[in-house]
DNA sequence: ATCAAGATTACCT
DNA sequence: GGTAATCTTGATA
């Protein structure tokens, strides 16, 4: 698996995907950011491996979830080799399948406002709610389980920018955060 | 044992 | 733009 600046960029227009017993939620990845154990003091893998970061530790491919401010979960995908503390922070979404469902997680409602709508997944906490991933997920593989990535439509590629990451304190510097431009 | 900070969000002015 | 909500982790003693 490749490095986690590298993983961000190539997830950007794939599918995150989820298949509970009933129906499949469904969203287009627009915006992720990397994080890596060296040179970046913001990552949680930066000061070495532990019992909460110990999935960003395994080789790319299994759900790295987290819980933080007492309230939510953010999901990121574990990048790199094995032993190599990285992963990937997925924070925005375009809803494409199973909207209703996302709908009524993040609002326990079926009706919405047009700007409740456009914040649906935009937020990688909004995004844990919508698909309903906390700790259980943690650890979760990729590539056997009922969350995955599946590659999208590959006429949609987008113009990839990189900025500045959200939210952090330190080494707000390093431009690792990417959006997919249409 | 104690404590500060946190890869956020919703709601307020 | 500011802040409360709310609790776990990791660092320090």
């Amino acid at each position: 698996m490749c490095s986690s600046l590298e993983l961000a960029q190539k997830l950007l227009g794939t599918y995150l995907v989820k298949s509970d017993s009933n129906f499949v939620i469904a969203g287009e990845i627009i915006e992720t950011e990397a994080y890596d154990q060296f040179g970046d003091e913001a990552s949680h893998s930066f000061r070495g491996k532990t019992k909460r970061n110990d999935v960003m530790f395994r080789s790319g491919g299994y759900l790295y979830v987290y819980f933080t401010y007492g309230v939510h979960y953010c999901c990121n995908v574990s990048a790199d080799k094995e032993g190599r503390g990285a992963a990937v922070l997925i924070r925005g979404l375009k809803p494409l399948t199973g909207i209703d469902e996302m709908i009524k997680r993040r609002y326990s409602t079926n009706k919405v406002t047009e700007k409740q709508k456009a914040n649906l997944v935009n937020g990688p906490a909004k995004i844990c709610q919508a698909f309903n991933i906390n700790m259980s997920n943690n650890g979760l593989d990729l590539l056997t389980e009922n969350i995955y990535i599946a590659r999208g439509n590959l006429d949609s590629i987008y113009s990839i920018k990189a900025s500045q990451r959200i939210g952090i304190s330190k080494s707000k510097d390093l431009l690792w955060r990417f959006t997919a431009d249409v």
